[in-house]
DNA sequence: CTGATAGGTTAACAGTGTTAACTAATGCAA
DNA sequence: TTGCATTAGTTAACACTGTTAACCTATCAG
């Protein structure tokens, strides 16, 4: 029946997050992407713990693309302002480029939450960890003032998730042009963290 | 049975404000909570079309609760910076003291969104509106500089979001102290929006 | 006394995640 | 070549889900 024998796996997960972006968490169902599959349900459960683990699955994913997304973008920066700049810049630009995986990784996340070991997204944090970096240097440097740039670097992330989130989900402001939104923000969350003397 | 006779749709919305909040999302069904009412499912059918409609009706109580809140907090203000600190401080200051109100507002909307009418939102945007005004006056005043008040009032609202999210939905890294990272991130998104001069 | 209405009920449908038990095919060892 | 174990799937079932249609029953107005 197929050409290339993709593995069942692969294209549970395939179909998974297709469906999963096209037609939302709530009419995600084992039944329909078994069927999509040419595979019975249960056949899930050959390479899936459960609906949890399945979503999981694909979480991880999305959060190995994001790190990867925003260290390709900011490690080639060598002057912190800027890798700083980049960091934020290229998170921003992912959920804006992929919405797909953006959404994944937090709107799913609200809801299979509970089920998910906590440490599991630890080993994908490089990003986070290099922000932290680049905002310590940055201070050790003078070019910022923060308290704590663990907790700096944390609020930073929170800041920009709301305001991805906020676009992503469609809740803007009709009178609002997304792009200036999405550029004047990004402004404004740099310049919470700079001191004045390094702002462009 | 009862005492006071609270009537079947205040009761049903009570339960279902409290079971959302103890027990999440997924587990909330229609059978649940008409079993803690002592009464069937489908007698909740006649004061709600439906699940959705019952949600959004907790979402709607939720809004007005947070707009009344910050009026409150915001409107005794009469200096500009002062309202604009306020507006920004009661907005966390919300989430963190009523949880389960604020994680119906953004939680489960984002699962029962797709069938929620947007207008309803625009009558609840009371504290929108007064921080839109607020920036407004302090650009006047040269306080403030932002290129559109509009957009930075949305930006702030989302990168708030942002913050207050992260610490309900338990994602805060182990390491940071909550309280002095919601401190910290409220002072970085107000540095983020005035004028050097007027920051304290 | 009749009849409508308010406020429920029961039974059922189609769909959900998940499990246990089964089958069919493949590959390997004797 | 026979026999066995493993792999990759299946079917049938359970206990749940939201929702609908049809029914009941107490209350109250005319």
């Amino acid at each position: 029946m197929s050409e290339v024998e993709v593995p069942l796996r692969d294209q549970i997960l395939d179909i998974s997050r297709h469906m999963l972006f096209k037609e939302g968490y709530r009419s995600l169902s084992m039944r329909k992407i078994a069927k999509k599959a040419n595979v019975t349900a249960t056949s899930i459960y050959l390479y899936f713990e459960n609906k949890d683990h399945l979503l999981h699955t694909l979480i991880e994913e999305s959060v190995e693309d994001l790190s990867r997304f925003i260290e390709d973008q900011a490690l080639p920066k060598t002057d912190n302002i800027d890798r700083f700049k980049a960091i934020i810049q290229s998170y921003v630009e992912f959920g804006m480029h992929h919405p797909e995986k953006y959404e994944i990784i937090y709107r799913v996340r609200s809801d299979s939450m509970a089920r998910y070991p906590k440490e599991k997204f630890r080993k994908a944090r490089r990003a986070y960890e290099l922000l932290v970096q680049t905002i310590e240097e940055s201070v050790e440097q003078r070019l910022m003032e923060v308290d704590d740039p663990l907790v700096a670097a944390y609020s930073i992330w929170a800041q920009l998730h709301g305001v991805v989130s906020v676009v992503l989900n469609g809740r803007l402001d009709s009178r609002i042009n997304k792009e200036q939104f999405i550029e004047e923000s990004i402004e404004h969350v740099i310049q919470g963290f700079l001191e004045r003397a390094s702002v462009s």
